[in-house]
DNA sequence: GCGCACTACGTACGGTGTACGTAACTACGA
DNA sequence: TCGTAGTTACGTACACCGTACGTAGTGCGC
């Protein structure tokens, strides 16, 4: 039979290595890294548990012993990349500290697309993830506030982070599944959007776009959207 | 020969009508409507070309004349509920209005659950879309700002509420992909939290956890985070 | 009224997640 | 020490998915 319970199960809560039967041939980790290399190297809609097993070496349904679902699979890869953050010693400028945690997040997704469209506030309490917020609620010791507050702070930072970041893959990420590029596209789309700019319905916009002629510094717009959310909670 | 063109193409710059042939037996409106309706009641991942086609009536492949790919269909749908905005005339005071759009689009999403999944920047131009983003700025007319910076208001709100109202519903919409309820996963995944916490690794979560430990008011949350994204931005 | 661009749609291909059955294996209880 | 229970391994099969392609039929523009 295969693992797959009936009752709902946390897969951290489930041991690695059972009791009886023959020793697993990988590893939780194993498993992870590969899915992670093909999801970083091939895209997401690439990634399938025939994929992952392929490459690991053995039977798809054999993935089953170790991942009960494929969700369970997803987990596993965003937490393994959450190891990736270096949570060093805090400075003791929370602001600082945080600005440097979220430019990390910011690297992490770059170096793994997937990670805003598969990270579900449902997986919030894995191991690392564990870890970091710890971290986080260490940096946030010399913020004189609430803990509930220096949550919310922590939510925000990462709302923030992720909603950009999320933007900025979005548009590099069409180019698989796309027939054409991603230029040929947003030239397109830019002359639809012209055209009905164009029209005199939407005067403001025409003015918004008239305005900023020239292309947008995107990192400045990110940096201030950053700092604006660390002054709303500043004491 | 189908509709797919090699060449790039924004679904919103082809004529719905073309001059030959038979006449078209459904509109774009009547397809996006159809396709809001099951995603609505079946959720998004019952969703599928054959599934539209049937309720429509029609063959699966037909429906291809009027949706070249699947991610266009997600862009009409995207479209058709951003109809749904009311958007009557400026009170004058544009935080009280953005707030009340906040409030809307949060309503919106939950309505239709599969929004914050669908919605995607490239999107971000549709008709519709350009009629939110046209009242928007009328609201902030009032705002002595920078277009720009408008914009990023714009973006850092609806930031927010997507991110929020994205949370909100990822742990309801489990119950369709789930073979057990929410709320025993919840049980589950809230005793191993617990495990985890009592082992006394992560003192600062744990002192959260204590200082909080009624239910949290999630509405407060949502109404202070707005608040403070609007303050950021306050003349 | 001719021709062509369009609509309609059946078939088929290569993929997906995963239920189920069976065979081999090992650690534990007797 | 020896069953045996529970685990690992994995082939097969099912019900889906998006969509390429080919073929008819239809009606507008010339």
């Amino acid at each position: 039979m295969a693992g797959r319970p009936a009752e709902p199960e946390v897969i951290w809560a489930r041991p690695e290595r059972a009791g009886r039967g023959p020793r697993p041939a990988f590893s939780r980790a194993d498993i992870a890294a590969v899915a992670v290399r093909i999801a970083d190297a091939e895209g997401i809609d690439a990634l399938s548990m025939r994929h992952v097993a392929a490459e690991l070496g053995c039977g798809t349904m054999s993935l089953y012993n170790y991942v009960p679902r494929k969700e369970d699979l997803y987990e596993l890869m965003v937490d393994a990349v959450s190891a990736e953050y270096d949570l060093s010693d805090p400075t003791g400028d929370w602001r600082a500290d945080m600005l440097a945690l979220a430019h990390q997040t910011r690297a992490l997704m770059h170096r793994h697309p997937w990670l805003p469209r598969l990270m579900s506030p449902v997986y919030g309490f894995s191991p690392n993830a564990l870890r970091y917020l710890e971290h986080c609620m260490t940096c946030l010791d010399p913020l004189k506030a609430r803990y509930g507050t220096k949550m919310e702070l922590i939510a925000s930072v990462n709302g923030v982070v992720t909603t950009y970041v999320a933007n900025e893959i979005a548009t590099a990420e069409r180019t698989r599944s796309l027939p054409w590029s991603p230029e040929q596209e947003q030239g397109v789309r830019i002359a639809y959007l012209f055209s009905q700019v164009a029209t005199g319905r939407y005067p403001r916009l025409a003015a918004a776009f008239a305005e900023d002629s020239g292309p947008i510094d995107m990192d400045a717009v990110f940096e201030r959207a950053l700092t604006r959310t660390l002054d709303a909670f500043a004491d």
